[in-house]
DNA sequence: GACGCGACCAAGCGCGCGCTAGGTTGCCCG
DNA sequence: CGGGCAACCTAGCGCGCGCTTGGTCGCGTC
């Protein structure tokens, strides 16, 4: 077995098992889904699922690590980069809206299981997430309505609860094969968001 | 024991263990929150539940129904009245952030429990009563379309998406006795809606 | 003062859950 | 060709779940 630096064990069959459980979770529910569906679909019994994780918590604590760090890091670049507050706010909104594309599954788990897994200590660290997220887009907000580009008579976190809610609750009706991508519906979105809908 | 014309049975500690159940599957999920806890909550013992219920099933199928009933009415008056797409569309997003405050918990039981119970026949009306809303709603964007109120490169059926997801997800941030009411919400979300955050 | 009834208790059944312990198989490597 | 190990099986334990059955208590009614 390989291990990483200080990460769990990594293996094919291992992220298969893991990529199944996520389409479960998202499913069903962390609690309804089953060890025995999650076994059976991944064509083995209950038992050997624990060959490969310690417990059915863990599977969900890497499933949503591993979105965490992804999009984390996206944002942060996006931020870094130090454009004009408008193309920032693209680049986050964008960057957010393709998770729907890569990560599917975990974000349908993230915004399902969010309010209940934050309750425990073992996932205060989504907390940390979710507040780390709204500095970096309220800051963005906040640079733009400082430098005029836009409105000074909004409150920058409510607009940024508004942008987060309809983009992530969105995956519950997203379609990998639909009309839109999802650069399409950031940009669709971004539109509105943007200049209104009033003619 | 008191029946309404074909509903269930009537009576004060009925509502009040209905309360608590909701306020449970609200907080923890519906199939996180067990019988003996709403029991425990409510100061009797689980068996005591069946006295009142058939089912936990029943429970949350009972805070739904009243749920919908309540706010596909209010939908249904606001487009009966006939006043012009924008201010149709001001009443239908007034009166949905008002079930904030009347049924927080049976909102949050809502948006949380949708996914996972529309797969079941018993619970098929929550599809007819969301297509019910998606026809009411978008059909108000298509008439502000056709009439000039609204842009015409807008797609209404996305629109009504994140309308519909930007509101009900605000249940999960939405405090009662927080800085703003339900209405202020309202009217804050309707002014970026219409005219976007750009200055 | 017995009767009916709404509200609840006492006790526990059976099921499916997450998880465990020890054994088997087959591939890779020296 | 033999040791090591990842992958999986076999069998089942114990617990907490939703729910059931039969009984108790007290209040309002005639």
């Amino acid at each position: 077995m390989q291990v990483g630096a200080d990460g769990p064990a990594v293996s094919a069959r291992r992220d298969e098992i893991l990529a199944i459980a996520a389409e479960l979770f998202a499913e069903k529910g962390f609690a309804t889904a089953t060890v025995r569906e999650i076994a059976d679909t991944a064509g083995i019994l209950s038992g050997s699922l624990y060959h490969h994780f310690d417990s059915k918590e863990s599977m969900v604590d890497e499933i949503l690590r591993t979105l965490l760090d992804d999009v984390l890091g996206r944002y942060r670049a996006a931020v870094a980069a130090g454009r004009d507050p408008a193309k920032t706010l693209r680049e986050l909104v964008r960057a957010a809206f393709s998770a729907l594309g890569s990560h599917r599954a975990a974000v349908a788990v993230m915004i399902n299981e969010y309010n209940l897994l934050v309750q425990y200590p073992r996932f205060e660290y989504l907390r940390a997430g979710a507040d780390e997220t709204e500095q970096l887009w309220a800051g963005v907000v906040e640079d733009g309505i400082a430098d005029g580009t836009f409105r000074s008579d909004i409150d920058p976190h409510m607009i940024y609860r508004f942008m987060r809610d309809a983009i992530w609750v969105s995956v519950r009706w997203y379609q990998p094969d639909g009309r839109y991508s999802p650069e399409e519906i950031a940009d669709l979105y971004l539109d509105v968001l943007l200049d209104g809908i009033a003619a």
